[in-house]
DNA sequence: TGTACATCAGTGAACGCGCGTTCACTGATGTAC
DNA sequence: TGTACATCAGTGAACGCGCGTTCACTGATGTAC
């Protein structure tokens, strides 16, 4: 028994095993319950079942461990788009199949939004630095962040033809900028109120805006 | 010389005469500078010269005033548009001039976020209840609040033939959407880097693509 | 025009909170011999 | 195969911080007489 805490997990082993990786996780439970704000080193060990300080050997400090958290986030994000394309149902029609990618993108991007709003708030939490936007810590199952993701759907459409190549250079900030202010306003917004099934809805419009639009 | 604390401005008078004024700008300082975390209820009554329960006269707690900065924030993102509606030149042709009435909100909302980034984050900080955009607080000196701004600029485009009515329904999320998404992408995200020029230029492609698309 | 008094805006001390971070330490581990 | 020892992950106590909020209070104001 090492426990002189009672309310701390108890562990068997002096050492803990794999307290980056456990504080980590504890880090993005926080954030899926509170936001970037609720990332804070001293419950973040608390639940790992360790003293406050032996978060210094993993994080040099806070800001380290919410960078890291961020990163698992947007990670996360990758992977519901992933998974909205894993749906996609095999397509003869290249045209179709391109335009269906793009769509899946933003489908996952908002249905992600929805259904985690305090990772996606803490996945663009201001603090973090988005320039470094193709970080392989933000990647996915894939291996693509989300940003990689969506490029990769605007040159499917170029090689299918569905979008003019001249069009192309700089058509992913406005692909972008739509479906993430999209996603805001579904949390935070006006769209709020709105069930599941109207927000697809105006995703799809939203889309076929965005398609007719570039 | 009421100044028992040395640091505190003077005030001749025992009363404040407008406390709840001097706090709400105060708040709203603090939120220019440190965006919405940064409104505090101690800070603020420092910078009032007051002590710090004398806030609890005029605001129930602190998140009663972060609203009123909140709303005090979106009346300033109104202005914004308004400046920017106000730059608009007298134009003969109907149609053109509902286009570039659209166009205005839109670039007049962008300069806003990035003239002022953490107004801008606070105007839309999670806590506050953006279901109630159009409250009146959140007007700016036309009177109208962001979001009514944007359905005027809409039905304009309606009116003058530039948008089949069939379509207007709901347009409004779209191309608030898209123009919300692109205002934070270029004060947080990739865009962050890009000069005014640069910004005005992608604007100018996202509301082109607001408009085809709608 | 003068005075007693109710009102209530602002005071200042105090409370408890949770945080980030530091430091000298302890004790399990695995390696070198 | 056994033992001494260096390593370094985790301890626990302590520090100072700024916060929100409460409370009994004080004193200027303006109103009723």
């Amino acid at each position: 028994m090492t426990n002189a805490h009672p309310d701390r997990p108890s562990r068997t082993t002096y050492r803990h095993g794999d307290l980056h990786h456990a504080l980590l996780t504890a880090g993005l439970e926080l954030a899926r319950d509170g936001g970037p704000a609720a990332v804070v080193l001293r419950e973040a060990t608390r639940r790992a079942g360790v003293s406050p300080s032996a978060a210094y050997r993993h994080f040099a400090d806070r800001r380290a461990l919410l960078e890291a958290v961020c990163s698992a986030a947007q990670s996360g994000l990758a992977n519901a788009i992933q998974d909205a394309l894993d749906q996609l149902p095999a397509a003869n029609d290249r045209a179709a199949a391109a335009r269906a990618h793009l769509r899946a993108v933003g489908a996952g991007y908002v249905a992600f939004a929805r259904a985690e709003p305090n990772l996606f708030r803490t996945a663009f939490s201001p603090s973090e630095n988005l320039e470094r936007a193709e970080s392989p810590a933000r990647a996915g199952r894939s291996g693509m962040t989300p940003f990689q993701l969506l490029n990769a759907a605007l040159d499917d459409l170029v090689e299918a033809g569905e979008l003019p190549r001249e069009r192309r250079a700089g058509a992913e900030f406005l692909a972008w900028s739509a479906v993430h202010g999209l996603a805001m306003l579904a949390i935070d917004g006006p769209l709020r109120g709105l069930g599941p099934a109207q927000i697809r809805g105006v995703t799809e419009r939203l889309l076929d805006m965005v398609h007719h639009g570039l």
